[in-house]
DNA sequence: TACATTAATGACTTGTCAGTCATTAATGTG
DNA sequence: CACATTAATGACTGACAAGTCATTAATGTA
């Protein structure tokens, strides 16, 4: 990653093996949101110094605050390029669905989990899980723009699905936050505990969690 | 908080303010680990400083150093204190129980929301939680003697209730896990994300939870 | 090539906090 | 009371990291 200088002599002559200055304004900023959220996901907010974000995206310190005023505007910036578009994608998405309620639900939770809790997104809502006590800046911020905006979206698929007789009436701004916390318990096992040897399989855990909803834990009284 | 000299003269003759001080051996621990409870579950274990838990606990940073190692040995003391006993108390109960699989699994979870979720202990798998991935030592303490053993409670109700034909035939290592999220989730929230205005009423989300667990999100297809 | 502009640098300032240790004083005993 | 024991203190150290700014040098233009 880094550049050594080489114990032996390179046809090059290196004066102290580093690189030369670039002047490449347009690129820095997304060079740094996605050095920042390699590092906010494997260290957490407080614990990642902004000092090895620059060198993770090749450059200074100082060069970092010449784009992000804070490590809160730089985080915010990540969550802006990364989390954002994807909500307004599934948006999109939903607007033209017509099947059944159990399959958008399914194919929202399982979307979910293809497009941010396996992937390096996941880091985010964990850190925020994580960290908003100590940076309640940044949790209003989450708050506002992401999770009012994704509870939103399981809020449609349960009044559509109880509309259509689907599913059983239910207090529906409670039950979007029980059906969620799976999801998101999932990514902090995965982005914490993990250090401790346990895991778990996140398909089956995803598989077990949609059947335990759409079936609960009891057999189905079909002989009563 | 702090006690400065009174610009004014007052009866009393108090040199600096300053009570004197006293000897109290046995006292000390007991009185740290609560204090330490108190600003592990407010701050988090990283952001609580030391000399503020001494300082609640009415001592000097070097009296707690004269108890304990380090933050870690605190935090450890903490669990040891705080946890453990009620997870004896909780296996002790589940052993004589006979009533039906589902009445004890509703025991159990509503058992923990008492006990912990509710009280200021909730805090300690919160900072689990949010600090895991930082401080690795705890995490493992943590798994060890506390998560291992409450997994162990919900699997013997889940295989219970499988065996009595109660509960369908289900994954469960991963049930465990998927059952027990949603509370996790509701302590996270009630100490971490409460900052931002979200939030639950601890009963409807318990209930909401038990009753999508035990009738999953359909209606009973009484009349297939 | 000479020069103006400004992106980039990194040493520095400032503040924080875990952990140490030489000093102080509370308490029991003879 | 005199004095030994040891609980308690708090100033200090060392390490670390956010944010600043005077300096450096890359790049385009005349």
């Amino acid at each position: 990653m880094k550049t050594f200088p080489p114990s032996f002599s390179v046809s090059a002559p290196q004066p102290v093996t580093r690189t030369p200055r670039r002047r490449r304004k347009e690129a820095r900023p997304s060079e740094l949101t996605a050095a920042a959220l390699d590092l906010f996901v494997e260290k957490g907010f407080a614990a990642t110094r902004l000092d090895d974000v620059a060198a993770r995206a090749g450059v200074s310190k100082g060069t970092l605050y010449l784009y992000f005023d804070s490590k809160v505007a730089l985080f915010k910036a990540v969550v802006e390029e990364g989390i954002i578009p994807l909500l307004a994608a599934a948006e999109q998405q939903m607007a033209g669905y017509e099947g059944s309620s159990v399959e958008l639900l399914r194919r929202l939770l399982l979307g979910w989990w293809e497009q941010i809790g396996a992937t390096r997104l996941a880091g985010v809502p964990k850190l925020i899980i994580a960290e908003s006590r100590n940076f309640p800046e940044v949790a209003q911020y989450y708050h506002d723009t992401v999770i009012v905006r994704g509870s939103a979206l399981l809020r449609r698929v349960l009044e559509r699905g109880i509309a259509s007789g689907e599913f059983r009436p239910l207090d529906v701004e409670t039950t979007i936050d029980v059906i969620f916390a799976p999801l998101l318990m999932l990514i902090v096992w995965r982005h914490s505990l993990c250090v401790c040897g346990h895991d778990n399989d996140p398909e089956t855990y995803l598989q077990t969690h949609l059947d335990l909803l759409v079936n609960g834990l009891c057999p189905q009284k079909e002989a009563s």
